[in-house]
DNA sequence: ATCCTACAATGGACTCTGTCTAAGTCAAAC
DNA sequence: GTTTGACTTAGACAGAGTCCATTGTAGGAT
């Protein structure tokens, strides 16, 4: 658990309260949150927390690859802490809920020459669509 | 060109100077507008048409399954006109240029009902990123 | 051809995400 | 213990999209 700190602090991070809530967050739950969800809940150990720091936290791990951006809809980013095993995702299109998968094949390899329009292509993002359970039952 | 319109008055669609706009910006030009894109250009041809108005039909062109959207990032919905064509897309992760392209392989097999978690997966999207030519060598 | 009315358009206020800034605070190097 | 510049804060701001009450109109009925 603390070894995402311990990362951190190894890269030169500088270590206040506002940000090891943040870190704590992510680590904790493995779902993803928007950045919304991570505020309320670091608010709850850190009342005085504002928004704008969290909003700078999210983006500083994102760009250390300590977690991942995911956008699959236009309301609002969510962060996925596991993004250490590559791996897709598989969200529900009523109610938004998001699953890790991991499919076998590599997409990439799928994208010939031909198709890369000159593009230096360096990453791939899928995401299934459908009805989770409870959605789909309803 | 006509068909579109022909096909949406079929489906009942009240035909309007607005719409009929709308539906001629988005066949007209096989590129990916944003919302205010296809705002800008309606405008063009019809001076007193609204936001609003342009973000309902394009709303409903979705529905009617005519038009796609298209969530490559956090600045704006676009809308993809090419929506009866399966295909992916290739964005340029600095100016965010979107361009379609025809994978071989098909994803959605990729995914193990051991993956599925129970989802009724009717969809995948993939999403190439990378820089397009013009960024890469700024 | 005219009338009706349900559907569509308008525009402005509003919400929701996210960014920016100026001023204050504090972790850590010395 | 001081110093210092990186970090935090609150709130203003911005962009994208939605909502709603009002006004307009396409197209069927007469």
């Amino acid at each position: 658990m603390s070894d995402l700190l311990e990362r951190l602090r190894g890269r030169g991070w500088r270590m206040t309260a506002q940000r090891r809530v943040v870190a704590e967050v992510l680590n904790g739950e493995h779902v993803h949150l928007t950045a919304d969800e991570v505020h309320a809940r670091a608010v709850a150990k850190l009342p005085e927390i504002s928004r704008a720091t969290v909003y700078n936290t999210l983006g500083e791990l994102v760009s250390l690859g300590e977690v991942l951006e995911v956008t699959t809809d236009k309301r609002a980013k969510r962060y996925d802490p596991n993004a250490h095993r590559p791996h897709h995702h598989l969200v529900c299109a009523r109610c938004g809920a998001i699953r890790d998968v991991h499919p076998s094949g590599n997409p990439l390899a799928d994208l010939p020459d031909s198709e890369r329009f000159g593009f230096t292509v360096s990453d791939v993002e899928v995401t299934y669509r459908g009805l989770c359970p409870n959605c789909a039952s309803a």
